[in-house]
DNA sequence: GTTTGGTATCGAAGCGCTTCGCTTAAATTA
DNA sequence: TAATTTAAGCGAAGCGCTTCGATACCAAAC
């Protein structure tokens, strides 16, 4: 392996020439620029990472922390990663992979600066991770919003605005009575800030809107959701407007719904909460507030590294929602 | 930060002991490693990953090169992906993630030192990736088999011989028109190889007991599905055994054989390739040979971490499959 | 009492890079 | 022409660790 060395002896320059060569911190004049670049070719040279990283106190790795659960949607999560990993790499960042359960990998890979900063995904609205992370003298960002964030920086997509953005659309359509069909349960019980936020927003919206409302968590199998459709959208207070926050039921719902006798959006509207590539995956595509899961990584990455260098206060970002009609919802019948 | 110094004084020993009493390289009293660790306590402690890096070099960071592609089950890369870091863990080592397209990344990490070794998953017959990882000199696994490994260790499963498994017990249940609902054409177009070997175990078991078969690709969509099903199990010369390697498919597969008036198991029987999970999944669990991605991530960890130190020749390691009789497969009709 | 062999520790070199301050030469100004 | 600025490159220190002798001490062996 050749060294910084080696091509500055075959280019008949110092190593600081060098090195200011390829840092671009100093001028160099066109045509030592030019010898250099010529000897690293031709040696074959490249960087050790290390040394780099003992002499800059800089790493150029981001870690990143993704759930591995049963309750979470392992497509939707690679969607989160594959837009942090795109937008590091435009940083010249790499990214390091840590486990959920792996608590002590926080404090391992920062304490040790074998990464510049963190991203942490999935995060609890009392999630005994965030106090650590603070601790940490590197910049960090949550996506998710926990009850205390202890002035780490949080972006997210604003699930609450979502849900009453979804429920606004069914009340302006008509529908009086709505509900929702959320997460499955386990994600609920560890208070998922995602979760909380759906069902919160959902029944604020509704309330505000004065119309009947319901709502169940939903594990993800048929029946299930069967269960839970028996519950909120037959008998003589059926919902007619339903809104549907979990990427594992969507692709059983018509069928289901059919099933049961129901035709959308004749009998029912529906709303999903999915990134967009799930609520087209359908052969009549779902009206949907969409999940911006790769706005939501890149604006992770920018905002750790916007904190690399420079002290920047801690701030929340929250990604406005949208909501694009489709043909799975339509007016309500007038009513009896 | 305190650095390895600052503890040696504080412990009143040299710099190299405090190394020697962290690596357990040389043997040290139980008092000096006592008065050490307590002033690594006191301190908060811990070592400079990129000075460890320099001064050993070795990074203790695995690089691994994901698939995020349409055609690949995000939810079956995840538990390879799960299993690589938990066992990375157990060698102390982390891992840095590297997504397929990024080709030049297997050289910047490797040459820049940045991982110690590789692992490749999704690897085609002729993949082009395979070359640039054997001129590095650093050790390299490839979860599959390509045509031409050029000297690396590879380790998959034997995706011939789960095929072969499924057809013979098929056949010994006395069916005797077989098919196979393999990967998504794009899969089977770029050869990845246990797309292709699946198919060739499939034709060559079938062609072998004397069998009539047929084939089909098919994208993960339910009208698909039905489109390929049509052709295969209904008509004069429908096939009473199936055999599905598509983990997209089978949570539709039942739904979708009920509607075309086939029972299963009664009028045909199913064998999966599938992860256990998957083939679980269902009220009436698939009879399947398990794809055991936790085992294959696993070993692919230890066969890097093997060539580590010391010089090994490279191996292929094939995981042996196993046939698990649960609920879908049941001895054909006597014939008529 | 001298030699041998272990055991426990120290000191220093070096891993390959970044960065600061200095020097030299050329360009600019008065 | 002398004084001043600017451009380009050099040298050396230092980042925090590992590792290889060398050393000092003590117990056992002759």
């Amino acid at each position: 392996m050749a060294t910084m060395n080696d091509v500055a002896r075959a280019a008949g320059v110092s190593t600081s020439t060098v090195s200011y060569v390829l840092s671009g911190k100093r001028t160099i004049s066109p045509d030592t620029r030019a010898e250099v670049l010529a000897a690293i070719e031709k040696l074959g040279y490249s960087p050790h990472a290390g040394a780099r990283a003992l002499a800059s106190n800089r790493s150029n790795v981001l870690g990143l922390m993704v759930p591995l659960r049963e309750d979470v949607n392992v497509s939707v999560v690679m969607q989160f990663v594959s837009a942090v990993v795109t937008t590091a790499r435009t940083f010249e960042q790499d990214v390091l992979l840590l486990t959920q359960d792996d608590t002590d990998g926080i404090a391992r890979v920062m304490s040790q600066s074998i990464v510049d900063g963190m991203i942490m995904m999935d995060i609890e609205a009392k999630d005994p991770r965030v106090p650590l992370l603070a601790k940490m003298r590197k910049p960090a960002v949550l996506i998710g919003l926990p009850d205390d964030a202890q002035g780490l920086s949080c972006v997210d997509f604003d699930f609450a605005a979502a849900s009453r953005v979804s429920v606004r659309h069914l009340v302006d359509l008509g529908h009086r009575r709505v509900a929702l069909i959320g997460s499955p349960q386990a994600s609920l019980e560890r208070h998922a800030t995602y979760a909380d936020r759906v069902r919160n927003g959902f029944e604020a919206a509704a309330s505000a809107a004065n119309v009947d409302f319901a709502s169940r968590a939903c594990e993800p199998t048929a029946a299930a959701l069967a269960h839970a459709l028996q519950d909120l959208v037959t008998g003589v207070d059926a919902a007619t407007g339903l809104v549907v926050h979990n990427e594992f039921l969507l692709p059983m719902l018509r069928d289901t719904l059919s099933e049961m006798g129901l035709s959308v959006p004749a009998d029912i509207s529906v709303v999903a909460i999915a990134p967009t590539d799930v609520a087209l995956a359908s052969t009549a595509p779902w009206t949907a507030v969409s999940i911006p899961a790769h706005d939501i990584g890149r604006t992770a990455v920018e905002m750790v590294m916007e904190r690399m260098h420079t002290e920047k206060p801690a701030e929340v970002r929250l990604i406005v929602p949208s909501l694009v009609q489709r043909v799975t919802t339509s007016p309500a019948k007038a009513s009896v």
